[in-house]
RNA sequence: GCUCCGGUAGUGUAGUCCGGCCAAUCAUUCCGGCCUUUCGAGCCGAAGACUCGGGUUCGAAUCCCGGCCGGAGCACCA
C-alpha cells in the first residue's frame, strides 16, 4: 500500500482532534536558539495541527549547574510571541515543588523510592556491579524519616540523595535505581522562590510528574533523553499511570556556527567579545530576529527538516533562502557602498538620480538622489577598475575612468547600448552627502554610505544592491545601524 | 565496560512499519542558458544518493543476520 506524500509534518500517531496537548520544556539558563526553535516551532506547529493544547513548561529546577537566567523566561515569551505562538499556560516548574515532594512521600510510602547516602562513586559501584547499596533496603518508614530530615536541612549538600527504586539487575546500567532528588542549599534566581528550598528534583522525576499532571498526550524531544521514558516508565508504572506517545529527534548542527555552551557565552558576553546575546554572530533566535529572518521563514525550515533521529547538519542557505523568498517583493533598494572612494565626474550637469525603489513594483515609486559632478564607489568595485574602464553608475549614466589616483572620470554619455558594446558594468554608488551607515553582521561589523533615504526605513527590510538583505535596526542624525540579513 | 538509537545526492528531506507503482520525492546548493540598468528576484535545463557484506524472496531503499561509521544514556545537568 502507497502512501501520498505528506507534505509538512507527518501525522501524529494516536492523535484526535482537539484532545493533543504537548509542551515545550526549556530551562531558561539562556535565550532560545536556533536549536531551541526545532521544538518551538514543531510542537507548537503539530499543537496548531490538531486543535490542541499548547504549554509551555520552565525546567527551572537546577539552581547550580545550569541555573536559570532571570531575563530569559521573558526572552522565551517574546520570542514565542514573535513566533506567532501562544502557549496556552505557562508552567514554571520551580513553583511546583509541593506536587514534586507530595509524590515523592507517596513513592516512599509506597517502598517505591529510598534516601541514599552513598558517595556518587560507591553508588556507581554498587549499580555497576548489579549490587543493592546499603540504604536500598531500608523501609519506607525509615525513609520517610530520612526524607524529613533532607527537607528540613538536617543534611549537607551531596550527602543525601532520593532514589527511585527500579530493578537494579536490570540489563541497562541506566534503568538502575537512578536519583530523583539532591540537596543543594543555594537560592533559586526567581524571586518568588528564593530560599524557600534544599531538596530540588532531577530532570527525569519533575519532568515525568509534570508530563502527567499536564495531561501530556504527545511529546517530542531530544534523543539524548530516548532512555527517560524507560526510566519515567517505573514511576508511570507505579502510579498508574499511561505513558504520553514520545517521539525523538536528533542533534542540530549548523555550518555556519561552530560550537556554543551557554556558560562559555555568557562569560564573552561579560567579557564584551560580544554585544549581547543578539549580537549578529551568534546563533539565538533573539540574534537572527535582529537581522531579519522572519518568524515564518524559520517556521518553514523547522516543518521542512521534519522530526528525525539522525543527527544533522544543517546550512543557514536554507533558512536565507526561505527568507529572501519572503523579503525580496517587500524591501525597498537602496545604495550602500562599502569602504567608499569619492570619484570626480568631469563633464556632467548636477542632476537628480531616480532609481526605483523596487525593479519590479513600479507603483512604489523611486528615490531621488541629487548629484553633482561627485558621486562615492565601493572600494570593491574601485580595486578592480584600469583608466579607461567603462562603466555605468546604475540609473545614472556612464563613466569612463581616466584617473585612479585620485579617482576622476568623464561623462561617457547614458546609453546602455553603449555601455553594452565597452563591456562595462553596472555598479552602484552614494552620493557624497550620504550618511555613514554601519552594517552589523555574522562576520563582523563594515562601514560605509547610504542614501539619506535609508533612514526612513528604521525596522524593516530593505536591500542593499549588489550587497545583500538588511534590517535597519536604529537611524539617528550621524549614523545608520544595519543588521545584515543575507545575500 | 554495559545498554539503546540511527545511517537515502554537498546539505536537509519523502519513501522504510504494510517488499513490486522507486532506474527513488521535494527543497536548498552547484553548473549551464535566458531575462534583468543589482553579483537580488524570476524562467529554463543539467548534475548529484539508497553505508557495506551476506540471507529470505519471482522481486529488497524497504524484511533478517553480521560488519563499518555516527550519536546517545549509565551523573546529586536540562
Amino acid at each position: 500500500m502507497k502512501k501520498e506524500p505528506v507534505k509538512g509534518l507527518k501525522p501524529l500517531e494516536g492523535a484526535v482532534e482537539g484532545k493533543v496537548v504537548m509542551r515545550f520544556a526549556p530551562n531558561p539558563n539562556g535565550p532560545a536558539t536556533l536549536g531551541s526553535s526545532r521544538g518551538m516551532v514543531v510542537n507548537s506547529e503539530y499543537v496548531k495541527m490538531y486543535k490542541g493544547k499548547f504549554i509551555l513548561r520552565f525546567d527551572d529546577t537546577d539552581p547550580d549547574k545550569k541555573r536559570p537566567m532571570l531575563e530569559a523566561y521573558d526572552w522565551y515569551l517574546d520570542d514565542f510571541k514573535w513566533l506567532g505562538v501562544e502557549p496556552d499556560r505557562v508552567v514554571y516548574a520551580s513553583d511546583r515543588f509541593p506536587i514534586y515532594y507530595d509524590y515523592a512521600r507517596k513513592l516512599i510510602e509506597m517502598g517505591k523510592a529510598y534516601v541514599c547516602f552513598c558517595e556518587g562513586g560507591d553508588f556507581k559501584k554498587f549499580k555497576d556491579s548489579k549490587q543493592p547499596c546499603p540504604h536500598r533496603d531500608q523501609t519506607p518508614e525509615v525513609n520517610l524519616e530520612y526524607w524529613e530530615k533532607m527537607l528540613a536541612g538536617g543534611y549537607e549538600d551531596q550527602q543525601a540523595v532520593l532514589r527511585i527504586k527500579t530493578d537494579i539487575e536490570h540489563k541497562d546500567p541506566a534503568m538502575r535505581d537512578w536519583g530523583a532528588f539532591r540537596i543543594r542549599k543555594m537560592s533559586h534566581p526567581r524571586a518568588e522562590i528564593g530560599d524557600k528550598y534544599i531538596v530540588w528534583p532531577l530532570l527525569d522525576f519533575a519532568g515525568a510528574i509534570e508530563d502527567h499532571e499536564l495531561g501530556m498526550t504527545h511529546i517530542i524531544r531530544g534523543k539524548d533523553l530516548m532512555d527517560s521514558e524507560k526510566r519515567q516508565g517505573y514511576i508511570y508504572g507505579y502510579l498508574g499511570w499511561e505513558y504520553p506517545k514520545t517521539l525523538h529527534w536528533g542533534r542540530v548542527k549548523i555550518h555556519e556556527f561552530g560550537k556554543f555552551s551557554t556558560s562559555t557565552l555568557r562569560k564573552d558576553i561579560e567579557a564584551g567579545i560580544y554585544s549581547g546575546w543578539d549580537d549578529p554572530r551568534l546563533p539565538t533566535i533573539r540574534a537572527i530576529r535582529r537581522r531579519g529572518i522572519r518568524a515564518e521563514a524559520l517556521r518553514k525550515f523547522m516543518v521542512e527538516m521534519g522530526i528525525g533521529t539522525t543527527d544533522v547538519s544543517i546550512s543557514m542557505e536554507s533558512l536565507y533562502a526561505e527568507n529572501r523568498k519572503i523579503v525580496d517583493p517587500e524591501a525597498n533598494r537602496y545604495f550602500f557602498v562599502r569602504d567608499p572612494v569619492e570619484l570626480e565626474i568631469d563633464g556632467v550637469e548636477p542632476t537628480v538620480a531616480k532609481p526605483p525603489l523596487h525593479p519590479t513594483d513600479s507603483e512604489r515609486g523611486a528615490r531621488e538622489i541629487k548629484v553633482e559632478n561627485k558621486v562615492l564607489l565601493a572600494g570593491d568595485d574601485v580595486e578592480k577598475m584600469e583608466i579607461g574602464s567603462m562603466l555605468r553608475l546604475k540609473d545614472l549614466y556612464n563613466v569612463e575612468i581616466t584617473s585612479l589616483e585620485p579617482l576622476q572620470g568623464k561623462f561617457a554619455g547614458e546609453s546602455l547600448e553603449a555601455l553594452k558594446k565597452a563591456k562595462g558594468r553596472i555598479i552602484h554608488w552614494a552620493p557624497v552627502d550620504g550618511i555613514p551607515v554601519k552594517v552589523r553582521s555574522p562576520d563582523g561589523d563594515l562601514e560605509g554610505i547610504g542614501e539619506c533615504g535609508i533612514a526612513k526605513e528604521l525596522d524593516k527590510i530593505v536591500q542593499f544592491e549588489r550587497f545583500g538583505f538588511c534590517r535597519i535596526d536604529a537611524v539617528s542624525e550621524e549614523e545608520v545601524v544595519a543588521y545584515f540579513s543575507h545575500k
